[in-house]
DNA sequence: GGAGTTACTGAACGCCGTTCAGTATATTTG
DNA sequence: CAAATATACTGAACGGCGTTCAGTAACTCC
């Protein structure tokens, strides 16, 4: 039945249209910021369409996650992919950094917004999520395999690296590095070589 | 006059019972999620009277901050008073840590909520933010003249040190580790294990 | 062509932070 | 003491928000 394939590509197609318009607001203003009112209007449609398409505005943010953490991914796949595992965990930092210091606004509806989190919903929540969180898993495993690092535990040197990267983007895009009182630009340099120098302690 | 010192006083009465009745409800309910309104009907009155006393609600915010920043300055000073620089950082970290999980909402608004926290202006916006920062410092600083750890650079070792202990507690506040897919009670004791786990890999 | 379904609208609900004309109380002045 | 002024407070109102839902218009099917 032809029809009724058009009608889901069209229903497809109306997810998009309202999801990119979200993306694009969520990304120049901030989650918060942007009202549905807002983007129904950028759409061209009442505000009661986008609830026919989406269940409320935090929907709209997982599917925006989503699109997020498949960006961060690609941006993984990208810039992080040396044969060496330690090399790779490298690349990895520098890439999750740049990342979040590249994209502010997406970083924070990704890490640092208030969100439900949900429970661990089966249809893949945080699919792209977890996907990141291996690849910088697998790539420890490697090292702690290998004895490239002197961590032991695969967890501990996962939440470790993870938490210093998530900590150096989020202190900066909060502005809570005002307190060290250096020029603006001397504070990104100064985030690049805590991750290198972080690095080269725990290399064995 | 006696009766404009009575009335300065009283002002400073309201402003407390104002502050207090604030940050009680930020720290039960969240930031957000409290309304002047509420406030307002906590302490009977109505919610213009509130504005007579505070410019608006990120004044509050501000307000509660301050003693936010002086109670983790209290725990330092109770927690992490070793006359040994190595053990006093520790000390600091374990304490700054434990204050985050303890507190969450109040850490919250501390360190993660968005917040102007506009220019460093003159009148202290930030002054205990600063002293807690500093007492983090100078516990470094010393523990780099007597060469006890491996950084050279003072700033770059505040930053690490400090972005660990927020991404550990920041991530785990927005509920990021869930990721990990490990219990509950383990996640706390994974946090402290990465810090012990980086003080060992920093120590000289 | 008429019945039934689907897609969409936009007014309305109950919140929010904030403002301000109006009132009641307290103080000062004559 | 009474009148005039200053102070403290109220609560309705403004414009915003996320969300719902009765009503309408267009499309599909018999």
């Amino acid at each position: 039945m032809g029809i009724s394939d058009r009608k889901e590509r069209e229903k497809q197609e109306m997810r998009r249209l309202i999801i990119e318009a979200a993306m694009r607001m969520f990304v120049d203003e901030g989650y918060e910021k942007t009202s549905i009112r807002a983007i129904a209007e950028k759409i061209e449609y009442s505000p009661g369409t986008i609830y026919l398409y989406y269940k409320d505005k935090d929907e709209l943010l997982y599917e925006v996650q989503r699109e997020a953490f498949g960006e961060l991914l690609k941006a993984f796949q990208e810039n992080a992919v040396s044969k060496d595992p330690w090399k790779r965990l490298t690349q990895v930092m520098h890439t999750y950094v740049e990342f979040g210091l590249t994209h502010p606004d997406l970083y924070d509806l990704m890490f640092i917004i208030r969100s439900p989190m949900k429970t661990a919903d089966e249809k893949g929540g945080w699919t792209n999520g977890d996907a990141c969180f291996d690849y910088l898993n697998h790539t420890i495993q490697e090292c702690i395999e290998r004895q490239l690092i002197r961590y032991k535990d695969n967890r501990v040197a996962s939440l470790s690296v993870w938490s210093l990267g998530h900590g150096l983007v989020s202190l900066e895009v909060r502005c809570r590095f005002k307190v060290l009182e250096v020029a603006e630009g001397e504070v990104a340099r100064i985030i690049k070589a805590s991750i290198d120098e972080h690095l080269k302690l725990m290399k064995t």
